[in-house]
DNA sequence: GTCTATATCTCGATAGAC
DNA sequence: GTCTATCGAGATATAGAC
């Protein structure tokens, strides 16, 4: 194999897809570079000639697992009704891939460095984007149902008794409900 | 000194303040027992004369560092609305002591083992009550609020930049209030 | 570009002197 | 009960064969 420029990218995906399942589950200092690799069906040798450091693959597993929530919303369902009822469910709190690094890194990210806060920032603004122009909801309105989402999901996940998140979703899924028929725009 | 049964307890207590203040504000794995006992004026030998275990002490800390929190508000303002205003302040988000493990930790908590899941729930739970009894509030809206205050701290602290931090403090203070406005009992 | 091997470091936990 | 010293595990990152 003398040349294979599309094979790197694709052994680059497979290690981000790999990392975005682990760290958003677990973050970032309980997954070792040896899982990530693993994972991928690799070894850990390989990985610098991809990525220079864990950081770096940090933040870009961030940008790349939230692509990959908001891809896979927009297929499933296209009102917002729809997206907020599937975001606040217990099938998302104890999804193993797919999950939402919003919520289940909040407070991993404030712990890491500026980088990964960038990241989650420019994340969330796409967050806030869709709310604001999918439906309708000023910009108030959508940080408001931000903080909702991103605060239900990782207070459920939290908790120890599953009757009580449970409670938790629904509380929240009623209120982001409410301030869309409120203030959405149709 | 032959005996001092109370300066063991003084000690432990110097550890736990220690750990909570660590713990809290950068996660169990960040944090080594040797940062821990450093904090304390100690060294690392000592501190299994006290804990059998850093999972043991995690959970712990954050039982310690709540009751904190709630002391420290009681003594300086009595009326809820107050105690949201401090909850949901700047200060609170980049106090390098006395912050709330329940914010400060939401997802950290879901990374470790169900212990430390219980003491973050017996918390909350204190928390909930502290809404429902002392501001009329019912369950499902002291259950909104805790939302709001937890996921509005938690996600103030992720972003990076600060006027963005501070919008989401302000949503986040506007409705906790309306709620305790629209639904308390007095 | 992927592999094995390893350098270097840090951490949790223990042992033993005082 | 606190100290210094150390064990053993596991981590990031690098080196070199293929």
């Amino acid at each position: 194999m003398p040349w294979s420029p599309e094979q790197k990218i694709q052994t680059r995906e497979k290690i981000l897809h790999s990392a975005a399942r682990l760290f958003t589950r677990n973050g970032f200092e309980k997954v070792s570079i040896n899982d990530v690799m693993q994972q991928a069906g690799l070894t850990r040798g390989a990985f610098y000639k991809h990525f220079a450091s864990k950081s770096e693959l940090y933040s870009e597993a961030i940008v790349y697992g939230a692509r990959k929530v908001v891809a896979e919303r927009k297929s499933r369902a296209i009102d917002m009704k729809s997206v907020l009822e599937a975001y606040l469910s217990r099938d998302h709190v104890e999804a193993v891939d797919g999950a939402c690094p919003l919520a289940f890194l909040v407070s991993d990210i404030a712990q890491q460095g500026n980088i990964d806060q960038k990241a989650y920032q420019q994340v969330l603004e796409g967050l806030i984007d869709i709310l604001t122009k999918e439906s309708g909801q000023s910009e108030d309105t959508a940080l408001l149902s931000s903080i909702l989402m991103i605060g239900g999901v990782a207070l459920a996940r939290a908790v120890n008794d599953e009757s009580l998140s449970d409670r938790i979703l629904s509380v929240a899924r009623n209120e982001t409900r409410k301030q869309l028929i409120e203030n959405g725009g149709e």
